[in-house]
DNA sequence: TTGAAAGCGCTAACAC
DNA sequence: GTGTTAGCGCTTTCAA
């Protein structure tokens, strides 16, 4: 293996200055840099990354702890993961990948043995048991997703409640009046992961101010029970003429279902959704909706715990930080206006 | 932070003698073990990973290397790198997450360091410019998917050619007589990926075999696209009683078509679907399908892996090992007999 | 069954 | 602008 004292004797300096070229503390006369920095070429040098880590207590790696459940939309977790990635490598990092199997426990080992010396959370839910071991352990951490305290924290989320909102009023706009509300699996309300909550009370509050009727129903997602819901849908609420989609798996069977029932889309019913881009362009009918910006969300987050890094290395202590990022709504073929309205 | 010998001094025992209670690498008195460990325990000691790193020269690091594209069906990564870090952990390994935007340099830079000790590379190409760099450094890898050479390489991937083969068998058994093949978008095939093909080429000899006609169209997925191929494909085969689907996106698309154009799943047209258990289950009619065992895989790739790191460290020097597994079709709703058979 | 001690390769004062 | 040197915390011979 070619080390730092192989590279020195080579270029004929000091260990110290071979170090100091590649991280770049102190000035280097341009003549000794070049003569390291061929040496360095030439004997194919790597720093070992254990003996870094030794001697700095830095690991330059960020843990990401992911969740293994799958009830939610696995690619936007995976969009979010390859973004997480791909920024860390642009601050020179490198990212380890945990999984929520291990649960508070991971957070004290991988911290502890000084393996990341920061963390990314995903899928956080309201009361999450992960939480106090991180704020023990005073890493640096991002949470995506809002916990119901955030004091010493900082989140990065989509502004769900936001997103909510818009799609009431844009609704609301077109001339409907009773909407209805497809949601997530009971399951991830139950978990209180939040952000279904969230998107459900902007909803619900934008269409109380807007004079609008709104029935909100959870889905499991999937063919049938798109169908059981649709049909508890018109049996109470026949007036429905929009609908609010927030779970990618009951999107195609939507359109499908209503489709078969004869109601056109968007002149008999409009449908607006929230999720990922790719979700809305390939539904069978252009879905106007509002986007999940996951790949923001994972660069963000990571923007954020490098911030947080640096602050503590300055002595500085951050206040609580929540960053929601907001909504966009975007017009495609599944939204006009309401029928009575035409 | 506490170290090693704070353990030692706590338990009035030696450094070293911490170190094997941790190793098991030689034996220890039950009573010097009790209180060593009781110490680790009270004084909540984790060991330092660099330094362990460092000394050892190990760093119990696996490397998963991702694709960053999105024309794959991502719950299927997804799928497997949560089985990977899972099956990792169990070896007391971790997994750190690069993603293919660095290429062959992220090799050299994570083998170079030291950073990890070995790796697995997810969705390799027939001729991937990463598999030099491998052989070159040494390190112990196993690839999930074949490249054209697989010499002095371990891999893992599903047989295709045997997974096409089978259902092409099943149609045929049904007597059906002619089948049409929708397959992953056109650049799947171009970038040589070898799963499409090797499908394509089993589903093409066994239908030979069998007498069957058969044409082969790739398409891009989703609702659009899949309506041109439908359409083309009736055009030139209008006896085409069969499918077989290999695209997650076009699944949703092809059902609801057929179903719009009044022709009957499996009534007048069977399909047979290679694709995760979920997207079988989930779609509006069940289908019968091949799985492509994502969990299965992730794990076999770190058995394996982990058997190569043994071996090397045990002078060993290890044959290729390409391991195919088997595929299984279960038969749902969405095959019957051939319309002219009934 | 245990201890002593020599590194592993790098960083970061401290000198000049 | 550059060199010297003392660790960082652990593993592993060597010795007892």
């Amino acid at each position: 293996m070619v080390t730092l004292a192989d590279v020195a004797r080579h270029a004929g300096v000091s260990a110290s200055t071979v170090s100091y070229v590649l991280s770049g503390k102190r000035s280097i006369s341009a003549a000794t840099r070049e003569r390291v920095t061929r040496s360095i070429a030439e004997l194919g040098y790597h720093p070992h990354a254990g003996a870094r880590a030794l001697a700095s207590s830095r690991s330059d790696i960020i843990a990401l702890m992911m969740p293994l459940r799958t009830d939610m939309y696995v690619p936007v977790m995976m969009e979010i993961a390859v973004a997480v990635a791909t920024t860390a490598r642009s601050y020179g990092h490198d990212v380890l990948l945990l999984t929520g199997e291990e649960g508070p426990e991971a957070v004290r080992r991988v911290v502890g043995s000084g393996l990341a010396d920061a963390m990314i959370l995903m899928d956080v839910e309201l009361d999450d048991a992960r939480l106090p071991q991180l704020a023990a352990s005073g890493t640096p951490a991002v949470l995506i997703g809002l916990p119901a305290d955030t004091t010493g924290l900082t989140c990065v989320d989509l502004d769900f409640a936001a997103a909510g909102a818009l799609c009431a009023a844009h609704l609301a706009s077109l001339g409907h009046r009773e909407i209805a509300v497809v949601g997530e699996a009971a399951a991830v309300y139950e978990r209180h992961t939040g952000f279904a909550e969230r998107t459900v009370a902007g909803l619900r509050e934008r269409a109380a101010a807007l004079g609008l009727r709104m029935l909100h129903r959870p889905c499991e997602g999937g063919y049938d029970a798109m169908a059981a819901t649709l049909a508890r849908v018109f049996d109470e609420r026949p007036g429905t003429t929009g609908f609010v989609v927030q779970n990618e798996k009951a999107v195609d069977p939507l359109l499908s279902l209503l489709r078969r029932q004869g109601r056109a889309v968007p002149e008999d019913v409009s449908v607006v959704a929230v999720c990922p881009e790719q979700v809305a362009t390939d539904a069978s009918v252009p879905l106007t909706s509002v986007a999940v910006p996951a790949h923001e969300m994972g660069r963000r987050a990571v923007d954020l715990v490098m911030a947080r890094s640096g602050a503590r290395e300055r002595g500085e202590d951050l206040a609580d930080r929540v960053e929601l990022l907001p909504p966009e709504l975007t017009v495609r073929a599944s939204t006009g206006p309401a029928p009575a309205a035409r």
